[in-house]
DNA sequence: TCAAGTATTTGTCCAGGACAAATCTATGAG
DNA sequence: CTCATAGATTTGTCCTGGACAAATACTTGA
């Protein structure tokens, strides 16, 4: 049996690496290296993906492409492994501890229970204030240590999103203003910054109207005339690229009629250069703020 | 104020439609022709952009984009509007004209305490069976016929995706055999198809791990290992790129234990020629004819 | 110690060529 | 006339190698 290799679009696709970004990398750094077939074509090998994976891991930690791609392997392998320290600074680790360890034992059922007891002893509104971010934080934490895999993310993320949904739709239907349009651009594919926004709004009694993620700039504005919309909120993850949500902002700021709102959230555009006409929220609590300033402009027309 | 104008991969994002691609239009058709930057970047219009997402929905119908670039712009719109043959053949259309009249009117509400009320009238397990797919089938159509934009169906998805998950979440938790994990790979972003099926087969006892959509084929693996999985389950949406599902399937089969099974099924696998050790769907009904077809082979062992 | 200026690193863009898979078209057999 | 097969055309994706601007690191002087 002949070992397997991914041609350049599934490693983009695996790994979140641009095509173009693989061929350079292997211009300058030697690495990847893939194998080629009959027409030249380029074929990684698995263990050459895993390689790629784990440097992306690193760079989002903050090292450099060029520095990591120069060191060997066992090199590479200890930068991987969770520090001493780190495990020492998780004094707050005890607070989630019981999340993180579901996720490490692989308890599908024990977490979503614990989401759900979470959900109840502290009520909808402090479970998404504190708890959620909190859990998000560690989460994402874990991850960049290394200490938890993609899957285990998805699964939390998913168990996340069935427990928020649940209690969203438990609520009464709220028909008051304002009315919000919840979605997130193109490439931003993370949902619970919406269903978290859209939980905390709707208990607040504003009418919120979700498109899921990634919809197209022109689809964001055709949606928000049509949906009568007062105010558009956008969320964006850490994971987002931050070169590109300004301009992306921007654009969709100059698109908008001005009568709406553009609110933007999420770790993606936190500490960002505020944007005119545009308001830029750090936490969930601003968002809270933003509403009741809303409501006193609109009380003051 | 100046023109707005789109870089390449701005229209990637909003268009789906790859770089390369765009550059080999242009070259070969004259179309799209974007202006330049002082650095000879590619700046596009915003018109133009509309333009090519005319042209992707008209493909999607079977038109091909030589034949298409080539017509004046006059007959490109005759091409979009609806046939009058189209509406006549909608005969069916009557049976969820509901649903379609509320995306059209953008009354979100309604079309919530539509599905809603569809949902209990007729019970879970023949909503999914019977009324999901045909509503499914009736957007995606209306979406080919140009009669609905990008941002209504995905609020459609967005209720049905609440819809279907607050069902679910109301089920008492299954705990037994067979252990689903549900997924898609990376690239396939529709989400209903899991949850019917994760509503389907929970409905009749078996266990469901669901990692949400793009989940990378390695993690697809680990995660089944680590959940002790009896079935993967992978859904493909009639949007999937068709030549890329076979590859993909195989080398998911390769890479994953013999002893675990690999279910696929949806439109975008639909009359997909059969692979060695696959069991390819082509309806729900299939699914559950699958699961009894594995408790009699788990019964007689 | 900090700020400003310079050098390096890095991702994304470009042109233009090649090729294989998919699709259409023409030809010939039954 | 229907159908299948072979050949031509269309189409998407890959390739190389070059360029540049933004982000980051480093140096210098106050």
């Amino acid at each position: 049996m002949s070992r397997l290799l991914m041609n350049i679009s599934a490693v983009e696709r695996e790994t979140g690496v641009l095509k173009d970004t693989l061929r350079m990398w292997e211009r300058r750094y030697g690495f990847p290296q893939p194998e080629r077939d009959d027409g030249g074509e380029r074929g990684y090998p698995l263990d050459q993906v895993e390689k790629i994976r784990l440097i992306k891991r690193l760079m989002s930690k903050g090292w450099r492409p060029g520095k990591l791609m120069s060191l060997p392997d066992e090199e590479l392998a200890a930068l991987s492994q969770p520090l001493a320290m780190a495990e020492a600074e998780g004094d707050q680790s005890a607070l989630q501890s019981g999340v993180l360890d579901q996720l490490r034992k692989h308890d599908a059922g024990g977490l979503r229970d614990l989401l759900r007891h979470d959900l109840h002893s502290l009520g909808l509104q402090q479970f998404v204030l504190d708890k959620v971010p909190m859990l998000n934080r560690a989460v994402g934490e874990a991850w960049e240590r290394g200490e938890i895999q993609v899957f285990e993310e998805h699964l939390y993320t998913e168990l996340m999103q069935a427990t928020l949904r649940q209690a969203i739709g438990a609520l009464p239907p709220a028909s008051g203003r304002p009315r919000l349009l919840l979605t997130t651009v193109p490439e931003e594919q993370h949902v619970l910054g919406l269903l978290m926004i859209e939980a905390l709004m709707t208990l607040e009694g504003a009418t919120c109207i979700s498109l899921g993620t990634q919809t197209p700039l022109a689809d964001i504005c055709r949606a928000a005339e049509a949906q009568q919309a007062d105010i558009v909120a956008l969320s964006f993850s850490a994971a987002f690229p931050p070169r590109q949500a300004g301009p992306l902002i921007g654009q969709l700021r100059g698109r908008l009629p001005e009568a709406i709102e553009l609110w933007v959230g999420g770790a993606g555009v936190a500490r960002h250069t505020p944007l005119a006409g545009v308001r830029l929220m750090n936490t969930l609590q601003d968002a809270r703020e933003a509403l009741a300033v809303w409501r006193d402009g609109r009380a003051a027309q």
